[in-house]
DNA sequence: AGGTACCAACCGAGCGCCCA
DNA sequence: TGGGCGCTCGGTTGGTACCT
């Protein structure tokens, strides 16, 4: 549990519906209690989500879980439970804290046993030796080398245009299991293609033609994009602005880190490459 | 308010490269 | 060597700013 300390500083700052998960002996964070939403959060703001939630952490990503009743029960689904806690690698001894902050949204905080709070992406501490859910094949070594044509290590697809590798592109990931592909900036930049390799590897799902994503930028920053399909591939228009605004050149490398939902498409993440 | 110029975005066509 | 894929190119369209 938290120091004292802790517990008090937060509980001042705590004027919204809030509670805390941590793990009782006999229990781990799969354990099917662990996904219930309290009755006195749900009685205390009716109807708010009564389908999903969105649990948003201190480094700007979140998450969508779908809820389902159970006798007089919330729970979270347990896919998507289980991708938060393997995301985040919860440990024995964390706790979590919740806020509702608004509707479906939460917002929440990660402690470790010490009381200290993780205000950045966790990092898996063995990542070829773990098992994880959805972790696809030909999974990622640290020293992979991705050609800038967004063809991964293993890929039968791949073609190598400008052979200047971006080293080890998951340095620059906020979550290391995301799908992610490296992109060079081109003299056309309207649009963003995503990666058909990257597409098909992690069974990505986008929205109806036209729908919006996110542009995640550094210093949590966001641009809007909107889907298109050309030639029956997925892109993003909005790029440009990001090209602009961010006055990347041509020849300039980004690592392009996909957040979902599920398995659906919701934005792009952009990371800078700076290896000169 | 209407005309013009400029810019950004759309999207089909086609090129270049890799693999079987 | 042909087919498939990833990507860029370029013509077209639509929106906006500026000028008269």
């Amino acid at each position: 549990m938290l120091p004292k300390s802790v517990v008090d500083k937060l509980q001042e700052n705590v004027s919204k519906p809030c509670f805390w998960k941590s793990l009782s002996p006999g229990q781990n964070w799969k354990s099917k209690s662990m996904r219930i939403i309290p009755e006195k959060i749900v009685g205390s703001t009716p109807g708010a989500f009564e389908h999903r939630v969105v649990f948003s952490v201190r480094w700007e990503n979140s998450w969508q879980l779908w809820l389902e009743r159970d006798k007089d029960d919330l729970f979270m689904q347990e896919e998507d439970w289980n991708e938060f806690v393997d995301d985040n690698h919860l440990g024995p001894n964390d706790t979590l804290f919740f806020r509702h902050d608004d509707t479906m949204d939460f917002e929440v905080q990660i402690f470790k046993n010490n009381g200290y709070e993780i205000m950045d992406v966790p990092l898996e501490v063995e990542l070829e030796t773990e098992p994880l859910h959805h972790k696809p094949q030909n999974s990622h070594k640290e020293t992979v080398t991705v050609s800038a044509s967004g063809s991964e290590n293993g890929g039968t697809n791949g073609r190598v245009r400008h052979r200047r590798d971006v080293m080890n592109p998951m340095r620059y990931l906020l979550n290391p299991e995301n799908p992610h592909f490296v992109k060079v900036v081109t003299k056309r930049n309207d649009v963003l293609y995503m990666s058909r390799p990257v597409i098909h590897r992690y069974r990505l799902k986008f929205g109806p033609l036209h729908s919006t994503i996110d542009f995640l930028l550094p210093g949590g920053q966001k641009e809007e994009g909107i889907l298109r399909f050309y030639n029956g591939q997925p892109c993003f228009s909005g790029w440009s602005v990001v090209c602009r605004k961010y006055k990347l050149n041509v020849g300039d490398y980004v690592v392009c880190e996909i957040e979902r939902s599920g398995s659906l498409v919701t934005g792009v993440r952009v990371h800078f490459v700076n290896e000169d």
